[in-house]
DNA sequence: GTACATCACTTGCATAATGCAAGTGATGCG
DNA sequence: CGCATCACTTGCATTATGCAAGTGATGTAC
């Protein structure tokens, strides 16, 4: 049986990037948990119209992946919490650009105005602000 | 007939870019046409292994969607020259940010070393210099 | 100018991914 | 105890993708 779905295709970085969610889905639930405090399934499942399946899916393999932890909720045995790793807090910065990108060529963008200006002001303080967010309870 | 693939999904920036880019393929056509110089349909379809009925619907799309231009050849009327548009190549940063992320968390990339150096020596002057690459001839 | 190669695609069909709706078992809660 | 909620599964229809083999227009060597 051959897995055509995820096997390598390039030894391009950009290949090995679009490897691990360069599909539809996998970037949105980054986002939430990048830039929306998001933690739970059903929080992700909440917002987006994505299926319940896929996002199962999605989430066991972005924590294959290393860029999610799974972890018992302490106060509600059947909930669980996903987390960012490191590695997924490294793409802040492609989050942030696309974000960037799609506020400026969205003639109907949704972006809100103070994260185009926080961009524009200083990149990097922008950044580091919500780097800063993500790390602080660890 | 409901067209589920490409119908708007949200109202995030981020949704938006990923409508137009968020499948295995679209951006490895950026990339290579932002940071290979690419332009013609036999070579989008040489290096990496996409279908060229696949190839030929994104090509279509992204042209569609403003990304690219599609002009003939005057040297070869069989051929056509697609080039990227101003949004585009305001997409660098998307593409540069991937590529680092993916340079650094890839065990085994084929990052080339300079392109490393270059991000973390001066971002700004490497994004500078490949929009400049990318506007020369214009 | 005839034969052949090359170009950008198409077409037909198999396979894989996704979407949708309805479960399911474990746990929380009144 | 009864019901709601949680994170998922399951079955199945629909859509997207992969693959191989065309196709017509054009270039090129003889």
């Amino acid at each position: 049986m051959v897995r055509h779905s995820r096997a390598r295709r390039s030894d391009c970085p950009i290949g090995f990037t679009l490897d691990i969610f360069g599909d539809r889905w996998s970037l949105l639930i980054l986002r939430d948990v990048l830039t929306r405090a998001k933690s739970r399934f059903r929080e992700f499942a909440a917002e987006e119209r994505i299926a319940t399946n896929v996002l199962a899916e999605r989430l066991e393999r972005l924590e294959g992946a290393g860029l999610l932890t799974r972890a018992n909720d302490p106060s509600d045995a059947r909930q669980f919490v996903y987390r960012p790793t490191r590695a997924a807090i490294d793409l802040l910065p492609v989050v942030v650009e696309m974000a960037y990108w799609g506020a400026m060529h969205d003639p109907e963008t949704g972006a809100p105005r103070e994260f185009v200006e926080a961009y524009e002001a200083d990149r990097q303080a922008l950044l580091a602000g919500m780097r800063a967010a993500l790390t602080a309870g660890s």
